[in-house]
DNA sequence: ATATTTGCAAATAATTTGCACGTAA
DNA sequence: TTACGTGCAAATTATTTGCAAATAT
């Protein structure tokens, strides 16, 4: 056979947690902070090579933070959209625009640019922060 | 006097050179590797201290690419704007665009998100190499 | 049973720093 | 002369890897 396989593990399940219950960006080191704390015995490496799985299966995003420290998040590329993201709380708020999708095409026009992609990131406070 | 000064040196000067002759984002590394190749003999620290302060004082951009390297490129944010990257030869164009400063504006009605900046990279084939 | 995952410790790779010496002003 | 800059080598930090033991299937 020429698939993979994917077993269910518990330091697996513990990171996937992590990942859930904040929807915000973090880091390799953040995530295993919390699970120690947390008492599950999950070493930094698996961290590392759990998030690099799951980013290869498009379930986590990852972003380098403005030190250029790789932080994930989960979510999913699979429509496109961008991220607003509040400098106070960490919290990260999806935006969907069909308007910068038509900006980037008039790009071809003006730049003669053919186009493969885009990233768009807002910084800011949210809602609740203000 | 609380006020730094600015020497100009020989090893500044190659740095500087390297940066203008070639408009696009290189990473330490790279810079260095130039300033081996044409005999400049300029250390790699220095190469760090140098882009750190061009970046303090405004004249260069920094920017994490793919790997999360840093990179550097001559470009003066004063008036914002965004970068078109070819991934082809690497060059990069500016794109002025009123567009987004207005989209942008529009996220406060939306998601009630203050905004304090956003940062917008387009990604392709430039004219030259399509 | 066996393919896959894990932890640990050691290896890399990028970046930063301490310090004695060199240089612009 | 003196504040500022430089090179070097060592220190730090993030990330990756080898491998023997543990676990899911």
């Amino acid at each position: 056979m020429t698939t993979r396989a994917d077993y269910v593990t518990r330091p697996r399940e513990a990171i996937a947690t992590v990942l859930r219950r904040e929807p915000r960006f973090l880091s390799a080191a953040q995530i295993y902070a919390r699970l120690k704390r947390s008492g599950a015995g999950v070493s930094l490496s698996t961290v590392y090579r759990t998030l690099d799985r799951l980013r290869a299966k498009g379930e986590v995003t990852e972003r380098a933070d403005a030190d250029g420290e790789a932080t994930f998040m989960l979510c999913e590329p699979a429509h496109h959209h961008h991220h607003a993201i509040c400098g106070e709380c960490g919290r990260v708020e999806d935006v969907d625009c069909t308007a910068v999708e038509q900006f980037a095409e008039s790009l071809r026009a003006a730049h003669g640019f053919e186009l493969d992609g885009h990233a768009l990131e807002f910084f800011g406070r949210c809602g609740a922060c203000r």
